[in-house]
Parts: C-alpha cells; structure tokens; sequence
DNA sequence: ATTTCCTCATTAGCATGCTAATGATTACAG
DNA sequence: CTGTAATCATTAGCATGCTAATGAGGAAAT
C-alpha cells in the first residue's frame, strides 16, 4: 500500500506565494513615498505608458476586473492623480489619463518603485533572481 | 550621461507575483469541492497538524495578522468547520480546533489542494517547479 | 430599422488583509 | 504586592479582489 504522503502547507507554492506577495507589499509600503499601493501604482504606470486609456482596458492591462479598477481609479481621482472623462466617439466609455500631479508624482514613485523591486528580492543573488522572473513569468 | 532604464511593470517581481497569485486563488476555487478559499483552508491545515491553537497562534502560522484570522476563524466557525473555547488556563486566550465535520471536509480537501498546487505549477518542468519553490522560500 | 449580441460601467455583497485604538488579562520587575 | 509591560482579542476603517445582477450604449445581420 502506498503511504499517502503528508501535506505541509508550508511547501505549497499557493501558499508560499501568498507570503511572498505579503512581503513585497510590506516592502512597497516602507519604501514608496507617495500615497501609493501597489495596485495605485501600476494602473499610473499604464497611464503613463500608453497615456488614454478607457477602465476596462486600464483593468486588462494591470491585471484587475472591472469592479476593482473601478475602486482604485475611483481613490485615485479624489486624490487629483488622475482625471477622467466621457469618449467622444463612444458614449459607455470612460477615458483616464494623468494629471499634470499625476505624472510629478510618478516622477518621484517609479525610482521608489524600483527599489521596492530589488529589496523584495535582495536575498537572491542576481541570477536566481532573474530566474525567479522567468519562472513566475512561465506561470503568469 | 546614464540612459534612464524604462519601467516596465510586466518585468517587475512584486507584479508577477500579483498575476501568479491571481491564477492560484482562480485554480484554487475551480478545483476544491468544499467551500474552502485558501485562506480557510490555510487555517484548516494548521489546525489539523496541530490540534488546538490560540487565534494568535493560528494566525502566526498561516501568516495572518490577528485581525485578517478573526473574520477567518469566525466564518469557519459560522459554517461549524471549527470550534472555539475559552483556555483554561489563560482567559485572554481563544482555544480553536476543528470539529469532526470539519475533520471530514479536509479528507476531501487535501487531495484536492494538492491538485491545485499540481495545477498552478504544470506549466513548468518538475525541476523547475521545485527551483520556483525553493527561491520562493528564499524570499519569504 | 429592428433584433440580437457584445461591450462598458455601476452597484451590491462577500472575503482577504492591513493599521490603529481599545480593553482585558497575564507576566514580570521592583 | 504593586505598578508596568507584554500578550490576546475585538472593533472600526480603508483597500484590494472576486462574482453576479443591472442598465446603457454600440455593432452586426437581416
């Protein structure tokens, strides 16, 4: 008979990545100095990227459905940091863009940003990390 | 003068993650029959190993702040997965274990987490699933 | 032009996850 | 033994993230 192997939860890639995900936004959060989370800070980042974009398409490209970009895009417009108004051409959609505080800010955040990134994986030497990005990207 | 280098988001360690997680929380949900969220089933697991556990104690091994692991314990509880009383010995203390119903829901689970874990790695070769594991634990 | 289908956005509801404030109890130092 | 510190749990508030239901608007076929 085959011995069921036990299950140790801390071996499980779900829940390594959860713990891992956790310490990247402890991390974010220590070192951005904006008023930004994580998710505030990659729909700018698109904004930045590819200047108009409607909330569904701001939604795709960072990876959020439409009830939660709707959220982020919502605290970021109180915030002055972007700006949004109805498309000319089609009358469902929203257009967000940048405002001029939004774009100083980024000025600021994506340096932040990129420390975030090489403290999260600074115990890795720069090969595993670069594997690690190669693995995750695999299992995107 | 040093050419800045261009953020790209989709490079960056603390997104991967996000998406990955993402595509873990979405197996998860499709493959476990019960009506468990990783984070319940977290908890579950460490009961299981255990026995019984102070709230504060359960949260500490599953990574939950104490406040994340009382609207966990209390929904568990809610569905009669687990029971809670006072310590005896210590009356600030929440003693948590798993009822026998509980017990039984995670006979089915657990093989039904390991799939998931299968599952949210099968795009990748053995040796490199067990690569991803390792830098993971590397940066928890 | 009408029907049908698709897309876009909003809303409600539930769950996870954090910080901060509060109160109760225990542990420890003097 | 008493005052102080530490631990445990609860609560409130904010943010992320999902599903499902709804409604408005656009696209395509006949």
């Amino acid at each position: 008979m085959k011995p069921r192997k036990s299950y140790i939860l801390d071996n499980q890639v779900g829940h390594l990545l959860r713990k891992v995900n956790q310490r990247h936004t402890g991390i974010f959060s220590n070192v951005m100095r904006s008023d930004l989370t994580p998710t505030r800070f990659a729909a700018m980042a698109k904004l930045l990227e590819h200047g108009s974009l409607s909330q569904n398409e701001l939604g795709r490209m960072t990876a959020m459905d439409i009830a939660t970009i709707k959220g982020v895009v919502d605290r970021l417009r109180e915030r002055k940091l972007i700006k949004s108004k109805k498309d000319p051409t089609d009358a469902r959609r929203q257009l967000i863009s940048l405002t001029q505080k939004g774009k100083e800010v980024m000025q600021d955040a994506i340096p932040d940003a990129t420390e975030v990134t090489a403290l999260t994986v600074e115990p890795l030497t720069k090969s595993e990390a670069s594997q690690l990005i190669k693995l995750l990207k695999k299992i995107v």
